[in-house]
DNA sequence: TGTACATCAGTGAACGCGCGTTCACTGATGTAC
DNA sequence: TGTACATCAGTGAACGCGCGTTCACTGATGTAC
């Protein structure tokens, strides 16, 4: 066994089985004998469940944070001056999700999956390590969004912001079981690089609705 | 103590806690000393833990689907003949959510957030109880997003109902968070109806966006 | 070149703990005769 | 009206189990002299 296989042989278990099941709902004990490893390596060589955790959203999110800053800066330097579009903002950002090195075909659903869990489990370590590690390729996806859609208010921005990411986290997150169903009820096979391209559209569009005054729901809204 | 008053406050305190921290998350001893109710009753009364959940759903969910009902059939009285347009339809949900009859003002964004839950948990026991007991209104629901979109292939309109779902449970399930950083970044308050109100147009427009010919994405995409 | 020691990946077994569930039991209320 | 029995909500304590973590230990490899 080559020195410290074991490290990325435990990686590759947890991160399989935290996207199928959850963090809670995932032991050590399913993964060391997943990683073939004995059950105290994981505190051997992380410390704790909640680091392993941790790196597993490290070993993704740190080489696609790096693809994503290049993605970005290229972006900006192709639109000298005038602020990239809201379209090729998320195609930069899904085109970096979906040409970032995978280890394996599973790595996008996998990586987006962890991320809806992230979001939705309320695992309050994994929210701070999010926040101290990867808030700056973050805020500068916000500026670009910001910049994109300078008629928005920043409250209705920040609103459809949240849908934005609640329907990508959502529907990636779920994307295995529900390609499953479409083939099952349709018979269409559907890879991931096509959700997002279908995706993009449907997130350009609700984030530059026209905007309703509020509050629109009174007794007379059906009248 | 009325007769059973015990099965209620079991309910409430689930709820709640549920809402808060996810199923795994929550054990039964914090139910029963938040319902200040005997550890054995829970079992006593539902069964089981999983039961428990499932009654969790039934109480919110059968008076929902009835108000739900009502409210498409009197949409469907209005629209003599013609089918309800989109926004109709997405403002009928909207609206039986919020009117139905709450226990407490936490209501919604509970139910929402229980929802939510239940689709990204992975809870095989009450995905499969609420197929059994609510696909009728669900089903009526997906019949009307059809009519109201005929131009959208099925294979379209499965993937953006997915990514409605996904805005609307990701951003409900989390609402009480994201008001909290809404009211400490930008010093606004916001209520679930005002949220409801946002995201019906937001859904509107990415369900009617115009439909993009694959595949979009390949090298040449930001030439 | 040989010996003593240090380092380090990995191991096997056990620890204490909180979990969902079970069970024998209580005590109040209703019912039959 | 009184007694015997049945029903039922609720209880207290314990059950076995799987959990994350710890600890003393092994055995291979590297380093100093």
């Amino acid at each position: 066994m080559a020195q410290s296989d074991t490290v990325d042989r435990i990686l590759d278990a947890a991160e399989e089985l935290f996207a199928e099941r959850g963090f809670s709902e995932t032991s050590l004990r399913m993964i060391t004998s997943k990683a073939k490893v004995n059950l105290a390596a994981v505190n051997y060589h992380f410390g704790s469940k909640n680091a392993l955790i941790q790196a597993v959203f490290a070993r993704f999110l740190t080489p696609f944070t790096v693809t994503l800053d290049t993605a970005f800066d290229d972006l900006e330097a192709r639109c000298k001056d005038v602020p990239p579009t809201l379209e090729q903002t998320l195609w930069a950002l899904t085109e970096s999700a979906v040409r970032m090195p995978q280890r394996n075909e599973k790595g996008i659903s996998i990586f987006m999956r962890l991320l809806g869990l992230a979001y939705t489990q309320s695992q309050g370590h994994l929210r701070k390590f999010l926040e101290a590690e990867y808030s700056n390729p973050f805020g500068r996806f916000m500026k670009l969004l910001k910049d994109a859609t300078p008629d928005l208010s920043a409250v209705d921005r920040y609103w459809r912001i949240q849908f934005m990411l609640g329907a990508t986290a959502f529907t990636m997150s779920s994307s295995d079981a529900l390609r499953e169903i479409l083939e099952n009820k349709l018979g269409v096979e559907t890879s991931v690089e096509e959700i997002a391209a279908r995706l993009v559209p449907f997130l350009s569009a609700g984030l530059q609705a026209e905007i309703v005054v509020l509050p629109p729901m009174t007794d007379e809204t059906f009248a």
